[in-house]
DNA sequence: CAGTATCCTTCCAGATACTG
DNA sequence: CAGTATCTGGAAGGATACTG
């Protein structure tokens, strides 16, 4: 049996604090962050998450389970794994804020970006994470390919989806690997330079990559754009006053 | 001087651990809601987070100086306060985005909707996690009273700004205590009866009460409703709809 | 494989004393 | 007032051995 801790707990009536009663102790979101991508086995997750100890994975699944935040998933009889309930999927937009936030501190150098162990899942929820849903330009999925993991931006009706797995005709096909992406997801790296140096390579028609680009936060507005200059890496936040 | 203590790092290339390795630890989020506020002192500090403790604050404080997110306001040569740096209101909408959630935590009683100390301020934040940006159905302020905490929500040329003080020319001031605010917001108190029963008060024309509504999550939408069902904006004494 | 139990370290809460 | 420094008990976290 696994024993009830006595949780710590802000006492604020604020929603935030209510919040991080809940998810903000060590590991926890990082275990959400996985179940984004897709349910995991216990094992999966301890390899994901290498240094959390497996008491600790224990004991956030368990709480988790009991907020109702995640699920068990069970095939025949024995525990297959996790997944989020329909509940804890409204964590996503709170893990993708939190992490555009985190490649702000990479672009602005307030972390190592070298540091660490590299997933290329990881790449997915950054892509989602860059995505701008109103610099939709045209109805088309753009397929990636960062080092053995694939996924895809789909536009459809106007709606912006990103998802594992490939994507449906794409109109382009993007690989790279996973430490160029998140160059360019924190502006380290400018698409075009990628480009150049062949650390990126694009399947397509040409026509598609600003209109890629600018969804992602990464060029100016082909729509906008009377002649193809050179892109000035679109995404210039207002470099911080100091 | 504060000596430097090695910090716990999650040591993954992602957005999301580069984030909670910088704004992960216990307090940190709750002092940056602070000052999304407004720029507090030292002293101001201390007081909305009971529990802190003078060494964790001041500790909290420089570190979130050394990364950039805050930084020291000295009137005359004296330290005033802290406010956050420009690069530190990037945090705003992960700050909001989990305030959401909490508040749907909240709304699912999966935390204790009463436990704990309520302060009126964090209203504000609550009233800005609710808007949708995309429910705007008119140009025009609503004002907030919050018991002792005034604040006001702006639609100007489609755009909605959530504000601390008085709003100007507000077309609705609405008057309640924290407690009914957050049963609101929740959802745990339906707007109707919140008015009927008195809780909530409103100076005004009664046909911009849905819009507001609308806007913050809390009615449907006025545009797609043929007649007024709520006309009641000023007292409608005694009828307690249980 | 999927956890549980155990031990040890680090961090946090709370109090208090000291400095400019 | 605005912090800095120190100390102590207890709780959370990390590493690992162990069990069904």
């Amino acid at each position: 049996m696994t024993e009830q801790r006595e949780r710590r707990s802000y006492d604020q009536q604020c929603g935030l604090a209510f919040a991080l009663d809940v998810i903000g102790e060590r590991w926890t979101l990082l275990i959400v962050r996985e179940l984004l991508l897709r349910p995991r086995r216990y094992r999966e997750l301890r390899d994901v998450l290498p240094g959390i100890g497996t008491n600790l994975l224990a004991e956030r699944l368990n709480y988790l389970i009991e907020v109702g935040i995640i699920e068990p998933v069970d095939a025949n009889r024995r525990t297959a794994g996790y997944a989020l309930t329909k509940f804890g999927e409204q964590l996503r937009e709170p893990v993708l804020a939190m992490a555009r936030f985190g490649l702000a501190l990479l672009a602005e150098r307030r972390v190592d970006p070298r540091a660490g162990v590299r997933r290329a899942s990881w790449a997915v929820l950054a892509a989602e994470a860059m995505v701008h849903p109103d610099r939709v330009r045209a109805d088309e999925t753009y397929q990636f390919k960062v080092d053995d993991e694939q996924f895809h931006v789909t536009v459809d009706t106007g709606k912006v989806r990103t998802r594992s797995g490939p994507g449906i005709q794409p109109i382009l096909t993007i690989e790279t690997d996973t430490q160029t992406f998140f160059d360019l997801g924190s502006g380290t790296t400018d698409p075009v330079e990628a480009l150049l140096s062949g650390s990126v390579t694009v399947i397509g028609p040409p026509a598609a990559v600003p209109r890629c680009l600018f969804l992602l936060g990464l060029g100016a507005d082909p729509g906008l754009r009377a002649k193809p200059l050179v892109s000035c890496a679109g995404k210039s936040p207002t470099k911080s006053g100091e």
